[in-house]
DNA sequence: CCGATACATTGATATGCCTCAAATGGCAAG
DNA sequence: CTTGCCATTTGAGGCATATCAATGTATCGG
């Protein structure tokens, strides 16, 4: 099974891939190619694989692709000099990352677990919105979905307290996973480790793990094993994640 | 002087403008619109005033029109039920303000000082747009800015230290203000109270003040008055704002 | 010029989270 | 099944920043 990565090679390997069969296409920058014009979009991407942990490209490094992930799960970070980690995002089926600031990447972004993305070189994505403006608009749309995200994990990270940022992250979660309107409870699968989760929250990992221990003496979550959390009582976490 | 405000008046006092005189017109989202096109910009655009303290729009409200700073300085913010609020941003002339998430603005915003607006209804902006194409990527080139100063603040909110906080925030607006290659100090004029840059960089207002008194004493800044900072030796500022 | 008011600074103490350290648990290789 | 490795949890203690309180300082209307 590992013989399908190039270990070694941050590239990731090569996989065959046809846009006409993406699954998330309707969820990403790509859901603005009308069907007819599928064709030309595959002409200029290509498909990779990253293993666990990999490094997909790093800040500060020159910029010749921009991604969609097709599957699994990437994480964006940024690293002051002494090894600092502040991971600004994660990323799952659909969305974009390689944002550059001339020509060089503005953060780095690695693989969490089995990830496949669509890579385009950027002077063609440039081609490709100059021939079908829809595609500008729907990533204005995504950049400006973005932003708001930014925006709020800004609240987060300056204002809110270690139990806040706990319960906040878990409610993200569980929202772009289920809709969580009449339901009671949410089952969570978190792919990525206490490390990457304190790194997103402005926390230690030991800060993690202590509040999850908490919030579940507490009853409002129960812990399987530290990957499979299940949010009893969504209310009671809704209320707690924002106040108090 | 204070007559030229409508006190009171959450939309701020109409004043009259022409788009060929705009000085800071290079700077913003209007760049995109060439010479000949200043007409069709002119018949859209509303120009207010702001007074020093005077909410701009809030979070939640429904979001008719989009907003270009002129003049002064502006901050953007979002609130917790409590009060607790964490400044997204501050905005000086030529930045571009209303992010909204579903007619709705995903942030509050606030006059510093006092202010000049342009003032676009959006569906005026969303028609521009689709006769100018160009403008569609200026918008699109800004907000990548923004969200990499999105993302350098993050880093800041979760993972510097107090000092390194107030170091980086005095930087970047030296690097605002003037070009900072070849000078050894440059001086600046802070708009906003303490109390803001507490709230933007995740801290009280205490902290900030005894950062500010530490960084005297330390002789890396001067303090003539609370707003009046001047920083002395740059280089050792600059290696102490992205490490130790 | 004076007093009122809001903002900024300084001081004393508290506390939430970090740091360092050890124990536990899960998982893959042998 | 056993062993070793790594992630996670748990524990003890310290520190950076928050909180509470008082003083100092600038601004503005009268």
């Amino acid at each position: 099974m590992s013989e399908a990565y190039e270990i070694g090679s941050r590239s990731g390997a090569r996989i065959p891939h046809h846009c006409d069969q993406c699954g998330i296409r309707h969820r990403a920058m790509c859901a603005a190619v009308d069907f007819d014009n599928l064709g030309l979009l595959e002409q200029i991407v290509s498909h990779r694989r990253f293993a666990p942990g990999q490094t997909i490209f790093e800040e500060s490094e020159s910029a010749d692709y921009v991604y969609n992930v097709s599957n699994g799960d990437v994480c964006l970070y940024k690293l002051l000099a002494d090894g600092r980690r502040q991971i600004t995002g994660f990323l799952r089926a659909g969305d974009f990352l390689g944002l550059v600031k001339q020509d060089i990447y503005a953060y780095g972004a690695e693989a969490i677990d089995d990830v496949e993305l669509c890579c385009m070189r950027i002077v063609d994505l440039e081609r490709l919105l100059r021939e079908m403006p829809a595609v500008r608009d729907r990533l204005l749309d995504m950049s400006r979905d973005e932003m708001a995200a930014a925006q709020e994990q800004m609240l987060l990270l300056g204002r809110k307290s270690a139990r806040e940022k706990v319960l906040s992250f878990l409610l993200l979660r569980a929202k772009h996973d289920h809709d969580l309107s009449d339901t009671e409870a949410a089952v969570l699968d978190l792919p990525m480790s206490r490390s990457d989760i304190a790194d997103y929250l402005g926390l230690t990992i030991e800060t993690v793990s202590r509040t999850f221990t908490a919030l579940k003496l507490e009853g409002l979550i129960d812990l399987a094993s530290a990957q499979h959390v299940v949010l009893t009582n969504l209310e009671a976490i809704e209320a707690a994640a924002n106040a108090n």
